[in-house]
DNA sequence: TAGTTCTTGACAAAAATACTCGGAAAATAT
DNA sequence: ATATTTTCCGAGTATTTTTGTCAAGAACTA
């Protein structure tokens, strides 16, 4: 009883983590032109805790978004094209990808019996909508300046 | 430094609580005949934790959402037909609306000079949508299953 | 009156988030 | 070689938010 909820999340999360890891990287789109960039600047830059930062920066590195070489004159730099890269991957890495679907699949409750429970398809919908949303704008189109008036893709099917 | 963003937060929270608050109304709006539906019946029915629901019913109540009465036969009813209860409207009066637009403009920081970071509009962006999406949905589209497959508002300017 | 049920606010437990720390590994420069 | 710079990494702490409880009161009905 009333246990059950208790981990359910919305698809796309989103925290100052998210936040942070998106401004990180638009700063390292903005700088592309230095081959490598310092977490120290970049978090002062940005006024960020730089060793927050690091923890940030080391999740987009490993899931390959970003390349990272130390020593003296080291630095981060974008792995690809700021065009290539989407909002939705950037906050999914760092937030983590939410557990499948989130809801009530395992435990089976969530209100009685056919095992969803009448909301479900609207959280369902909503991420989607989320996802899709912010998996349509690059790191290209922040630092342009071409996020105001996107609409959402056009769909299949429409009441 | 570095605690500037902390209480930001996108325009549309959405915690156990605000999903309660949607699945209370929809059992609400399902039980319309019954004339007043006891707080216990929907906790048991929807497996929530009853003296919880109570707090959220109480926001709801006092937003003027549903209404309540007291005594034997009492408990809560929709305040008007569900096609005119948006789900937006559920989540931001129990998840509290965000402080206007969240970010910035208080603590003047979150990068410095323009006032505005680089991806202010793209959250303010996000928000609108999101609360475009929800604002769209009634209650009444929740229990007819007419979720699935809504598209976006028609937008005046596209690229 | 007695019993029911919402009303209210304050409080407590649990979880998530935000952030720190200490050190190791690489690369570079001297 | 050695010192210095910087990312890498795991673990830990502090703060905030979320989730839930409790106890007492107010309105209503029979
Ligand atoms: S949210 Fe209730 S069943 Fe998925
Ligand atoms: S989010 Fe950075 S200025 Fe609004």
């Amino acid at each position: 009883m009333h246990k059950n909820l208790k981990k359910i999340g919305i698809e796309m999360k989103l925290t100052t983590k998210g936040r942070y890891a998106v401004l990180a990287l638009t700063d390292l789109a903005l700088e592309r032109d230095e081959d490598f960039v310092k977490i120290s600047h970049i978090a002062m830059r940005q006024n960020i805790s730089s060793t927050y930062l690091e923890q940030i920066l080391l999740k987009l590195k490993r899931a390959g978004l970003i390349v990272g070489v130390r020593g003296p004159n080291g630095g981060y730099k974008l792995a690809s094209e700021p065009e290539k890269i989407m909002i939705a991957d950037i906050i999914n890495i760092v937030e983590g990808k939410m557990e499948a679907k989130g809801c009530v699949s395992k435990s089976g409750s969530c209100t009685g019996v056919s095992g969803r429970c009448m909301t479900h398809d609207l959280w369902d919908e909503l991420s989607r909508h989320i996802e899709l949303f912010l998996g349509q704008i690059s790191l290209r189109d922040i630092i342009k300046g071409n996020v105001l008036g996107r609409s959402s893709p056009p769909r299949a099917f429409d009441y």
